[in-house]
DNA sequence: ACGTAAGCGAGACGGTACGTCGCGTCTTACC
DNA sequence: GGTAAGACGCGACGTACCGTCTCGCTTACGT
């Protein structure tokens, strides 16, 4: 197999095409799980040997699949580190953003993958490269930085469940609001706190 | 096939303790979608067609431990609401505290469950469970609120969701605070917000 | 087990009585090989359990029927050698008369155990047992008897099968002639032979 | 599946070649009932799944190897009915001689289904082929014959099982006379009849 | 443009696991 | 002691997918 060595024989690139539309499509039907090789050729409509001359196996798939997509998210981000001892606000706002116009852009397929019946292995990895890329610029900003209220590693882990439980509403509630109002929303529950957030009085 | 049914003859319970534990040391060992039904047959030094005679399939044997141990844990925490218009922090660190000791109880299969091989479906229950609880709550004090800063729904799944995190947090690096210590850290992270938690300046 | 042992037991002839006739009924619907253990105790209305209390398996039960069965017909038929030198004719006319009378008592019974789903081992012990008999009857009265123009081995297992081919037919024709006619016929049949009966010229 | 639609894929011809092979050898063993797909799978050293993909069950292999033998059978024997009114006797004579050559080119196999442990559809089918057989023949002549001694229907029968218990006999007894002998044995039982074969006196 | 190497469809095959069924044994409790 | 109820070990069933493997066809590419 040679996997994602890129092709520009059309025949190629058209079955891989075809394959990840029909895993797409598939996976709202029924889930990732419920998902059959001979399903996906069947929907591609290319022979089941043709699958994987191309991919190990449906979670291969997936993985491309999402690779190609976290590539762009993450090209699309602004770079990690603004000047030091200014509060990155506007940044991450920015950041965020974007963030959710990107899941916009691809609203399917991250319903998919973080509702019910998603695949948990995308959330854990979605959930890791979220909690990495935290710790990349909060690294970034420690020394400037006063002391932190609970251990850093946890919080990073709280913020990045925290942004995917946000996403996951926004996607199931079918994205009530625009992206930029969305971002600005959890914005404020990451800075004054979701209990704050809820109108709650905080001594 | 009377699933759950209590029954007092002891073969019954005794099988199906014998296969619950098999579940959760197999699960340790590769994760819940690699486990087959002969593995916890054998494990549980039972047949494989006496499995069946209990459980519809695995994910059957996993919903009715999950069942179990959420029942518990329902069980032990304070019922919902406290009086109207008073802070209801000190009940809510109580039962943060509550939850970090069951889950501390059950920390082997909550690990498991919760980590990169665990079950998909479980964490969306937990999560469907936590907003659920949170929505009660947050009704029931609702009259005696300011006006929200982000729309309630989203709050609510940020926490459910930033609660579980902080849970995986926790467990995979190894229970590193007591669950006084790591309840009172989430209670600020949910109070003062992550961001500020972190150190950050936040105007 | 205590298999055949008769019994005065009132509960255990009533459960034999209630599993023999069972077992005819439902050969009846499917065939002998089609009928399970489970079947055979739900028509008699017994536990499953009790049913091996007093069979081994279902061939048991089938043989335990046939046993009384055969055990009737040889109690009913002439004692075998006749005077030496006569004719056997009238002994054997009337041993084939018996013969289908006592088939025509059990007509359900052998109706099934001969037709296409019935117990191919059945059949062998009839064809056994018909050519013991005719074994029995023909060595009595060999040294009256001219030498034979065919293998008489192979003469009896010609008669033997023969013989139950004539009852299959009579049973599955629905018993078109009473038994004494049947019999004539078939006495016909193994005197004359099937050819001449037939009408044609035989040189 | 598509069952017996010749195929001239060697990989296909060859594993059903030895599925047949094994299940004339494992029925030399045990007989029919008591062998399992299994046991024809490891004997055939293939896999159990292949095995379904060519047959439905065993009693289908079984069938199809019958239909294979029986199709050979009908084509080596004379066309049904000579010039009317003449005796059918060289013909009959030669078919017989014809079907014992059959059943000795097949012995093994014959020799098994037509024994104790056989597969009784098999004898039934047998039996209403050459009943079948015997009514075509017939019918033709019909015009040409004496009045009937006995129902023609009840002869036919009888003659069907007859050349079967002859067969059975003579496969048993290990064919101790060569084809043509035991032809013209079975011819003589049919055209002089079975009793006078024996040497008795019939009137 | 066209020959040729590749991608591809078709499908047999060895495997592994599934969920079901029926067997015969057993334990427990009732009568 | 016969019976009902039913758990259990066992083993076979027929099905579903898996990933691998020919075997020809056809199709896009490279010269």
């Amino acid at each position: 197999m040679s996997p994602n060595q890129p092709t520009d024989d059309l025949r190629v690139r058209r079955t891989r095409k075809l394959l990840r539309d029909a895993l797409v499509s598939l996976m709202a039907e029924r889930g990732f799980e419920a998902i059959t090789v001979q399903d996906l050729a069947e929907r591609a409509m290319i022979n089941r040997a043709t699958f994987y001359r191309h991919y190990r196996d449906k979670a291969d798939l997936l993985e491309r699949c999402m690779d190609d997509v976290f590539a762009e998210l993450e090209a699309s981000l602004a770079p990690p580190p603004p000047v030091l001892g200014r509060p990155a606000w506007p940044l991450l706002a920015d950041n965020l953003t974007l963030l959710f116009e990107h899941v916009a852009a691809y609203a399917p397929l991250y319903h998919l993958l973080l509702g019910e019946r998603g695949a948990g292995a995308f959330v854990a990895r979605a959930r890791a490269a979220l909690a990495a890329a935290g710790a990349r610029r909060w690294e970034a900003m420690r020394p400037a930085l006063a002391d932190p209220l609970a251990p850093p590693e946890m919080t990073l882990g709280f913020i990045a469940s925290a942004v995917l439980g946000a996403l996951t509403w926004w996607l199931e509630a079918g994205q009530p609001t625009d992206p930029a109002t969305a971002a600005r929303h959890l914005l404020t529950l990451i800075t004054v706190g979701p209990y704050r957030a809820l109108g709650m009085p905080v001594a």
